[in-house]
DNA sequence: CGCAATTAAATTGTGTACAATTAAATCACA
DNA sequence: TGTGATTTAATTGTACACAATTTAATTGCG
């Protein structure tokens, strides 16, 4: 019954569903997202730049997982909407610093709005929600 | 103690953790699948018409969840690469139909490598797969 | 000091993703 | 039967995402 192909079908690949769900996930965020004007990338990276007001970009790829060919282009988009201020650090001229802006500040308090209105809409429970946590979290050490 | 930015907080984020695992467990495929030349997208692809054999690209997209703007290139890259045929139906000309080349079902044979491999790869107990399996599902299915 | 090795961001090239639009085929209903 | 609505793939435009390379700054070692 069980032949030697069965470990290639879809429905029994455990990745699948993983990178199904991940993007719809960022597909939910967007009618929330295109309130404040910006994409799910911006937002995740503006989320460490509010928390921590200033960082350099290499601190922002290591917590995002992120490239610089991926968070050059976003961080460029950030300063055009003046949300934050790109600038070489006096120290080291090869660090780039990411400082947030009054602008970049005060689009926090809108912001605060986007996680309560995508809690509204996820319908997993509060357990299945901290399982799946602890074991994604559990998944990305062991990654990288 | 807790402020009312907590929420922004990446840390404290459940959506994070599955982006950056997704991205992740695509990143860990990649060395498998380029010994078989296949992008990710490419694979999944081919694993819904190696179990098939013939399907339709609004059937494929159904599956994968992907629209014809993300499928056309990748079904064209891989009649380019001769492992599908892509053909008009006969019935209703609106529809394109794929099916499976004899060397598509060639390259079957070498993929089955590529689920192995990467359960060797992978450090998540049984248990805990079956669990996120099961909530990822769950999901999905909220998501549309 | 001087220069090779290292580090960091930017650039280049390829391949997704998806929204919005377009074009062609089919359907449905008056 | 005709025609407007619907369906489907393709196209266009924008935005990631990452590998590989390039460029500039810094470090470390003889």
């Amino acid at each position: 019954m069980a032949d030697k192909y069965d470990c290639l079908k879809l429905d029994n690949q455990l990745c699948f569903p993983l990178y199904a769900c991940s993007k719809g996930i960022v597909k939910a965020y967007k009618p929330f997202l295109d309130e404040i004007n910006l994409t799910y990338t911006q937002y995740i990276t503006m989320m460490v730049v509010w928390e921590t007001e200033e960082v350099s970009s290499k601190e922002l790829g290591g917590r995002l997982y992120l490239d610089s060919g991926t968070l050059t282009p976003v961080l460029k988009s950030l300063e055009s909407k003046g949300l934050v201020k790109r600038q070489r650090s006096q120290t080291d001229e090869r660090n780039l610093i990411i400082t947030l802006t009054d602008s970049g500040r005060e689009l926090k308090d809108r912001a605060v709005n986007v996680p309560r209105q995508m809690m509204a809409c996820s319908s997993l429970s509060a357990e299945d929600a901290q399982t799946l946590y602890v074991i994604l979290r559990k998944m990305m050490t062991t990654l990288g």
